[in-house]
DNA sequence: TCCTATCCATAGATAATCTATATATCGGCC
DNA sequence: GGCCGATATATAGATTATCTATGGATAGGA
């Protein structure tokens, strides 16, 4: 029973930024998104997903403001701060350094 | 002054049988053969490789065996096992599988 | 009234990696 | 002869990130 992660290791921050690019959230919007966008292959447990808000809290590369949702519930909506958008571009591309050096690895040549 | 990390988490077992798989080889020569391989892009620390050098030993998926160096060096040579060669196989496609997954929540579309 | 989905949050365990250190030998250079 | 850089293995300890397991609360539909 080869117990599968659920995501990368690393990439969960980026993923989170990623997703309050497009736009502002709640917590539990982002697991959904990026459960949705993945095909249900990213699952984003609360046990991560919380404390990884606060690492991007105290970060400054979001910010939170309490809120009603459409369908009028209490929710904590996470905008990207400027700074956090530098960052998501940082990681992104510190991803895909990351990817392509792997996959030269990888590659049989 | 932003730390990088040496490597993504969670790829490095997959790295080291890789590279075994195409050839046996010593601890510090795989070390060496993913650093080049990768540009100098990923860097596996010795605090990183032993250990995952055990694990993979206590799973089966590698064996062990003194030898010495075309350079008349002792060193412990690590051979790929056939389930070994199993779990390459497993861990590059939930790897293909997780970087598919993350290239769609990335995506602008 | 009960159940499911929506929403937040934390404690504790686990796993993987990094930093730092220790040891030892070979070969080349001064 | 002595030093140094590259080769080679290994472990202890700290750090970080993730997962498991809870707990609580509310809206809306059956």
């Amino acid at each position: 029973m080869a117990k599968r992660p659920d995501l990368l290791p690393g990439t969960l921050d980026m993923l989170i930024l990623k997703t309050l690019n497009r736009a502002p959230l709640h917590g539990y919007g982002i697991a959904l998104s990026i459960k949705r966008l993945s095909d249900d292959v990213l699952t984003v447990e609360e046990g991560s997903l919380y404390p990884a808000l606060q690492r991007l809290l105290l970060a400054g590369w979001v910010k939170a403001e309490w809120k009603q949702t459409e369908t009028n519930r209490r929710a904590r909506y996470y905008t990207l701060t400027a700074t956090g958008r530098k960052q998501l571009g940082l990681e992104l591309s510190e991803f895909e350094r990351m990817i392509t050096a792997i996959g030269r690895v990888l590659q049989d040549a």
